[in-house]
DNA sequence: AAGGAGTTTTTGACAAAGTCCAAATCTCGA
DNA sequence: TCGAGATTTGGACTTTGTCAAAAACTCCTT
């Protein structure tokens, strides 16, 4: 993200510092939670509540400006890079989460055979397994 | 799901009736909520607890008899089809939930092409999109 | 058929992740 | 600089699920 100021602007939204923190919380931490984003604001700005932390991951989301991911027992992780089509590589064991290109080609990547009659926007594709760290722990 | 006092047995489980009837329901109505194969298991035994539905549903899942799935913004769904790698269809409007089979071939039916180290045992697939009836509501 | 060891079920408290609402505060155009 | 309208806050609440201890049950053994 070059400039969370300028994003801001490019979509409507008034410019305010949780706004820019949070934008750039998510820019530098891929693959975080709220929680952790809301840490990295309060390291940056002092204080932010938690419902702004919400409000404005929510409305970064709905504009498309950030991107969330929700794998199983896990909150809801957020992210920078959007528009690529990638995918995830999610760790059992601890939840390491790796972006991976897209197997296939574009938007959405996949067809599925019987749609059901329904109009199939995204294929999302998250790959489960055991990062390097755990696979040693294991052993 | 034939008998599920048998497939109880086969994996070593005591039968109770919490368990038989949990396994019916979640037999009969394929991605269902815990709570709502409550709601179907209190029709047939008058009551069963909150903990012994997750209890049950949790032993189901780790035996291999039963396959949950955690889609987005939602809680989790069981399922009774299992070993067939076959992926889900979900309406972004009203959460109705649709098999699919897979669009590639055996499990895992993709490879991602950078794996990072990790050793990759699943890839998972959700379709998202919006389904006849949503389609209709909106126009 | 009864006894008992070991599981299950139940009950109730607790936790994590979010949402809802109203009051206070802030942003930005005029 | 002002003020309308949007955002942030704080606190209560909801949903989905887990933890722990006591009561009840299953099924093997005799």
């Amino acid at each position: 993200m070059r400039d969370p100021e300028a994003t801001l602007r490019q979509h409507d939204l008034p410019v305010t510092a949780q706004r820019v923190s949070v934008l750039r919380a998510v820019s530098h931490h891929p693959h975080a939670t709220a929680d952790m984003l809301a840490e990295e604001v309060r390291a940056e700005l002092g204080s932010i509540s938690r419902q702004s932390v919400y409000n404005v991951l929510n409305v970064l989301t709905d504009k498309g400006i950030i991107r969330r991911i929700q794998p199983a027992e896990s909150a809801a992780l957020y992210e920078d890079r959007i528009g690529d089509n990638h995918h995830h590589l999610v760790c059992r064991t601890c939840g390491k989460t790796e972006d991976v290109c897209c197997a296939v080609g574009e938007a959405p990547c996949l067809t599925a055979q019987s749609h059901h009659g329904f109009k199939i926007d995204e294929a999302e594709v998250i790959y489960w397994g055991t990062c390097p760290a755990c696979q040693k722990k294991k052993r």
